[in-house]
RNA sequence: GGAGGGGUGCCCGAGUGGUUAAAGGGGGCGGAUUGUAAAUCCGUUGGCUUAGCCUACGUUGGUUCGAAUCCAACCCCCUCCA
């Protein structure tokens, strides 16, 4: 492997970004140099990034930190076509107003990561000139840099085509418009790297291409590993769904678990990828052994959680999870329902209210928790699963403290 | 266009007239153990107003007391031939 000088790559490779790299030497030569310029395009197809999309946008933060200019690209234009890479199907299209509210918030994903002041991070909108191309010249301009026999051997057409599914010519074009993205960032921005996901190469070495035969400029791809965790799951992904960076779609202290439950073989990796201690700091925390690496796993918790959802969330996080977990204690920051008083004098059955707290996603499922003996109230386990939960259940503070099983818990509190 | 095979629950996959909400595995959830980890063992795994009812085996219709299972048409997928 190539020994990097520069900060900035030095950083990625020690860290555990980089899964290929194009022309690694002229790359580091330009970091060497200082003022780099990198882009990341990122979809607005919700309306929120998740934790799968946090190594790109921590490899932005780490650019930013060495000095260099990121570029946080939203995919105003391009989402309005869906990339078929590593899908069987074309993506439901969404329409404009939906795409406008997704970019409006994905931006606030991004505060905690990045500094947008003057002269800090930009964010681009590729609907700025993808929106008003024309047809023939994009032809003419663009189109004869690319063969089609070319584009077929491309993973994200390839394997669709192979597979006998449908790739329709919106999506082939997905790539010639990623690709101009590029060479567009190139001539506004100076924007001299592209960096995404390991899906994203040929992508990024068509921007590259392109750029070469337009401009004659040498511009450079890097992309980071899939991650994944320990047990194999998809980084980002519970079976419950997407771990969201948007606190409307997730509480903090929910995040701050996500972190807190990572499997021991992750932990030192995660504290690399996600956090901003030092190196020698994480091998310190790494090398806790048995029971001692949920001190690490704590910090790993905080930290990525202050990064997200700064630091008094992360405190918040922390001493939630603390109470609930360490002292058994009713921590007032839990997940909590609000249930009418008249409605909670009557008596709500207990597996009414594990569903309604979030804590099952059924009535059905709440009634086998209870009879399993998952079910807690108070944490006292009650096995009556329609045992009405009303006033006399009410702690000294005014709540009821709810559990399924030992790790999810909420508050209900009459209103 | 012709011949055959197939579409089953979150996923894979058995099931060819009734005791099938559907074997088995994976995944999920819970319990035990533990360190809020992993591994292991046990239980559980469609919904609901739960001794009952509703929905479900590609779609629609039919045969039957009764169908995931039989018939017809249609849609989609796979293999071989043209």
């Amino acid at each position: 492997m190539t020994a990097f000088r520069s900060d900035f790559l030095q950083t990625l490779q020690a860290r555990g970004y980089i899964h290929q790299c194009t022309d690694p030497e002229g790359l580091d030569a330009l970091a060497v140099a200082g003022g780099l310029t990198a882009y990341i395009g990122f979809d607005a197809t919700a309306d929120s990034l998740h934790v799968g999309h946090l190594v790109q946008i921590m490899m932005l933060r780490r650019l930013q930190q060495a000095g260099g200019r990121p570029i946080v690209l939203m995919g105003g234009g391009t989402t309005k076509i869906g990339d078929p890479s590593g899908k069987d199907e074309a993506r439901q299209l969404l329409d404009e107003a939906q795409i406008a509210a997704n970019i409006a918030a994905i931006r606030e994903n991004f505060e905690g990561f990045l500094d947008f002041g003057p002269d800090g991070a930009l964010q681009a909108d590729n609907a700025a000139w993808l929106d008003e191309l024309r047809y023939i010249p994009l032809l003419r301009d663009v189109g004869r840099h690319f063969t089609v026999n070319r584009m077929l051997t491309f993973d994200s057409v390839r394997l669709r085509l192979e597979r006998e599914q449908p790739l329709t010519f919106l999506e082939f074009n997905y790539m010639i418009l990623q690709a101009y993205d590029f060479l567009e960032l190139w001539r506004r921005f100076g924007c001299r790297l592209q960096m995404g996901g390991s899906d994203q190469w040929g992508n990024i070495v068509n921007g590259i291409e392109l750029a070469r035969r337009v401009e004659g400029a040498e511009l450079y791809g890097v992309t980071t590993p899939l991650l994944t965790t320990a047990s194999g799951q998809k980084m980002g992904k519970t079976a419950a769904g997407a771990v969201w960076l948007s606190p409307a779609r997730l509480s903090h202290y929910d995040y701050y678990q996500y972190w807190r439950n990572a499997d021991d073989a992750d932990v030192a990796r995660f504290l690399r990828l996600f956090t901003d201690l030092p190196l020698d700091e994480i091998a310190r925390l790494a090398a806790l052994a048995g029971r001692e690496i949920n001190e690490a796993k704590k910090v790993l918790a905080f930290e990525a959680t202050k990064l997200c959802r700064g630091r008094a969330a992360a405190e918040e996080a922390a001493e939630t999870a603390r109470v609930t977990f360490e002292e058994g204690a009713v921590a007032e920051h839990l997940p909590t329902l609000e249930v009418p008083r008249a409605r909670f004098e009557a008596g709500i059955p207990f597996y009414a209210l594990l569903a309604e707290a979030g804590l099952c996603a059924s009535n059905g499922e709440a009634r086998r928790l209870i009879k399993g003996g998952g079910g807690r109230v108070n944490d006292e386990r009650l096995e009556d699963e329609a045992a009405p939960i009303g006033p006399e259940r009410l702690l000294p503070d005014g709540v009821v403290k709810l559990s399924a099983g030992r790790k999810k818990h909420a508050l209900v509190k009459p209103v």
